[in-house]
DNA sequence: TACGCGTGCTAAGCCGATTTAGCACCCCCG
DNA sequence: CGGGGGTGCTAAATCGGCTTAGCACGCGTA
């Protein structure tokens, strides 16, 4: 519509400069290649008074790059609980000068087929695949032509490409620690366990959860008081595991939940069989659901970082692009999980003052 | 990274034809220009095993179109509500051949201009001006440049521009037609009214919602029972709202909330009152926000059909595009608002049969 | 006078596709 | 044998910017 835009050769002509002359002022050549200082403030002031801004596409025809990113996701960008890795991804690459191809593919194969080669058609710089739950994924064909990264996923099968990814096996040994420092020894898992690799099929987070969990108890010279693996981690999983482990003859008393809908189930069978939260029950969980802040009391959670998580992607992204990396290797990069710490684990002196109580 | 694309011109030298000829061929003009039809299936035959697939980017520079168009939201990817306008954007985008850019301004003037910038010196064909919340915005220069639609925003002057929006004048209306079918004649409005314009300044939808509802209960030859223009429309204000119409000495007995928010605290209100929903009174709102089918009864509401709007916007924006369209008009899209329908309005039977038993 | 050299700028090719004017060839007819 | 006309394909320009080889000019030196 309207204008047609202003051109190198527009600003070459209203300068009395040759095209090349213009370009290599603008792109700050002049000196490099002896353009004079008069001739450079004028193509600088013309271009300026004209308004003119160069056609990225055609530069990257020449150069090959277009200052484009592609993102790739199973879902990710229509839900809540992932919006923050979609901004993450957004303020990074604009913080770079990239902007982003947005696709959905719904996990249909023939979708993600048609978003990759549309954005490879367009000349994308690099590609980011994302998972809306970290999950190992099998890679699309043609990812050789461009550098590509996964986001909170893992290649099903090795491949030289890197990964982000929340550190779970960090967040596993956390919540165990932040238990043991709450000064309990006897703690129940709910939803796997109790032995290494006892999760559900297919759960990435499962396996290093657990895997984090298990290294500290026995650090400390524990096993788990008792796991359930869970095929299902919804809120009436939590409730029936809640419900068993409270009525066995030494009911539970702390609890790691593998993620926060079975802890919300949890807090229900606590509720029903009148124990208190953190004081007779203390829950511990992952994923910092948003019912998380919602439960009286908070819930205790380690949040999946999915912020970050899509800032660290474009950040090894744009940098690979930078630096015009033709190899890339299998890294993988984990983020922390913050502790979302709330009201569901007492500190160490009232679980102490609760002993004595009991102890009276 | 990897193997150089395959571009035309090595398609041309396997199939041992000139670039223009294999042009020709692949863009279907090879009848019209007379190439054989050997020749054509050589050149066919060539392009697919070698698996050829045009740069878009080149088409481009040539054609002046990029097939891609460009989102700028206020904050709308990352927000839950929204996230569906993005969605069906994506959805619609994706059916023309179309590739979206998404950018997010978090309401600052100057990534706005940007990101508008970086999309336009990228060539995208067309733009979407999105905006969280229903309201009119100022438009950024530089829109001549390629077609522009709003979404989910009126301009705030007048422009040659159409926009998407919300259907909240039917909705209004609808919401009025729905109490008087239920047999209501005393209806209150809690956040705006009595007269056209009582609303709090800066919303869009609250005006439109307003003459809708008063257009149908001064068409029945009614005026609100009641009506309270409230400067916020959270839950705190709704149940201070409800604990006041319901404390008069002709407590309400059905009221439109113009806000789900506002429709939670009245909620609370008629509770606390010792009123029962809808039996004692009816409750009718807008927005469809998640928790109005948690509430006990479900909120009757009118829901912002935020996919429906993202999809209108790229589909009318893609038809401008696909046209060529160098004049745009102002005209406005208003998109009807789906009436969810749960359980705070009982039928008119129900209604009658409170009515003879509170006779009795 | 001729040559070398530095200075300041430009011509022209390139990226990959599209498009149009027109070339080469053959056939047919007078 | 020459010209008209159709057929089948291609050369070359174009889009907008980047890049490199090299031109033109003036000055100093032998």
């Amino acid at each position: 519509m309207g204008r047609r835009r202003i051109t190198l050769a527009d600003v070459a002509r209203a300068a009395g400069v040759a095209p090349a002359t213009a370009s290599l002022v603008l792109s700050g050549r002049g000196d490099e290649l002896r353009i004079s200082e008069a001739v450079q403030l004028r193509v600088r002031e013309t271009a300026e008074s004209l308004g003119y801004r160069p056609n990225i596409v055609s530069q990257g025809l020449r150069s090959g790059s277009s200052r484009t990113l592609g993102l790739v996701s199973d879902t990710v960008a229509t839900s809540q609980l992932a919006g923050d890795m979609i901004k993450g991804a957004l303020e990074a690459a604009n913080e770079r000068g990239f902007l982003l191809f947005i696709g959905e593919t719904e996990g249909d194969k023939a979708a993600e087929r048609r978003l990759l080669d549309g954005m490879l058609d367009r000349q994308v710089d690099g590609i980011i695949l994302a998972s809306m739950f970290t999950r190992t994924r099998p890679l699309p064909a043609g990812l050789d032509q461009a550098p590509t990264i996964l986001l909170n996923a893992l290649p099903a099968r090795p491949a030289p490409l890197p990964s982000v990814v929340p550190d779970e096996l960090d967040a596993g040994r956390r919540a165990a620690q932040l238990l043991l420092d709450a000064g309990h020894r006897r703690i129940h898992l709910m939803g796997a366990g109790p032995r290494p690799g006892d999760v559900p099929p297919g759960t990435v987070a499962g396996v290093e959860r657990l895997a984090g969990i298990l290294e500290v108890l026995r650090g400390a010279g524990l096993e788990p008081a008792g796991a359930l693996n869970l095929s299902s981690w919804e809120p009436p999983d939590g409730w029936r595991a809640g419900r068993e482990i409270l009525a066995s003859e030494e009911p539970a008393e702390a609890v790691i939940c593998f993620n926060d809908r079975l802890a919300f189930g949890a807090y229900q069978a606590a509720q029903e069989t009148g124990r208190r939260v953190p004081e007779d029950l203390a829950i511990v969980s992952f994923d910092d659901h948003p019912l998380a802040a919602w439960l009286r009391p908070g819930l205790t959670t380690f949040a999946i970082p999915h912020h970050a998580l899509g800032r660290r992607a474009v950040e090894l992204l744009a940098e690979a692009v930078s630096n015009g990396e033709q190899q890339r290797e299998a890294s993988v990069h984990r983020i922390a999980m913050p502790l979302r710490e709330r009201g569901s684990v007492a500190s160490a002196d009232q679980v102490q003052g609760r002993a004595e109580r009991a102890a009276q």
